[in-house]
DNA sequence: CATAATATCGTACATTTGTACAAGCTGTCA
DNA sequence: TGACAGCTTGTACAAATGTACGATATTATG
């Protein structure tokens, strides 16, 4: 079940779209909510991204009362494999061994994680 | 050693750098030649990136006959941690854990690296 | 030394991105 | 049912991005 072509990502759109995941439905208000306290931005931009966002294919909406209440139209792992692919050719010439290496010496990845990862991987 | 805050990259002035930094110090020529083939993009583009990536800090250059001889001024380590905060936090809220995981699942990681990233991450 | 070949530089320009105001709907509550 | 609060829509706009042409400078070459 291959996936349509769909428009490239902006970086802040690709952040209102992971809230719109982890929300599984939201309006304009309930991602405004969800936005990292460093990062706020105005309605006003939160709806703008969201429009674009279903202008591209990402996200469609649903009336409720006044409100548009908006979910996800791609399943994330979809948009994480292309977001990662892309991330990953451009840091790191595609390989991910150096992502990974960085992760573990730098990101607080523990030897359980590990541990998890390790049957993860061979499970595959 | 705290760096100072160079201006953020675009990710075509990322990939650029990429190629800087594996190159070690590169023309323009170089920096062409060494492109994926998937990504080709004109002498004076490649140019322009350069120029713009010098004015952000993060090359300098060097005069050798007629040509200019690029090499990185910022070290790779300080823009891939910034670099990759950022993706971490856009794509994932910061939690570096399902980028491993999905990394683990579809990434060609097998057990053999995963057994060195546990010293790794047991190191630190 | 004149010329061809090769580089760079200045400049340009269409898009995309980030951000937001103002005006117009639409339920809701007194 | 009329006014209000809350939403959406249309529109705007500056800055960043991706891409590149044309003019100019420099080196090598015959």
């Amino acid at each position: 079940m291959t996936q349509k072509k769909l428009p490239a990502l902006s970086p802040s759109e690709t952040e209102i779209l992971r809230l719109v995941w982890q929300l599984d439905k939201a309006t304009v208000q309930d991602v405004c909510n969800k936005l990292p306290a460093k990062r706020k931005i105005a309605y006003a931009t939160v709806q703008t991204l969201l429009r674009r966002l279903e202008k591209k294919g990402y996200v469609k909406h649903r009336i409720r009362g006044k409100a548009h209440v908006f979910f996800a139209a791609v399943k994330s792992e979809h948009v994480i494999k292309r977001s990662v692919g892309d991330f990953l050719d451009r840091l790191f010439g595609g390989d991910p061994i150096p992502l990974m290496q960085y992760l573990a010496e730098h990101g607080k990845i523990n030897a359980g994680d590990i541990e998890k990862l390790k049957r993860l991987a061979g499970k595959k």
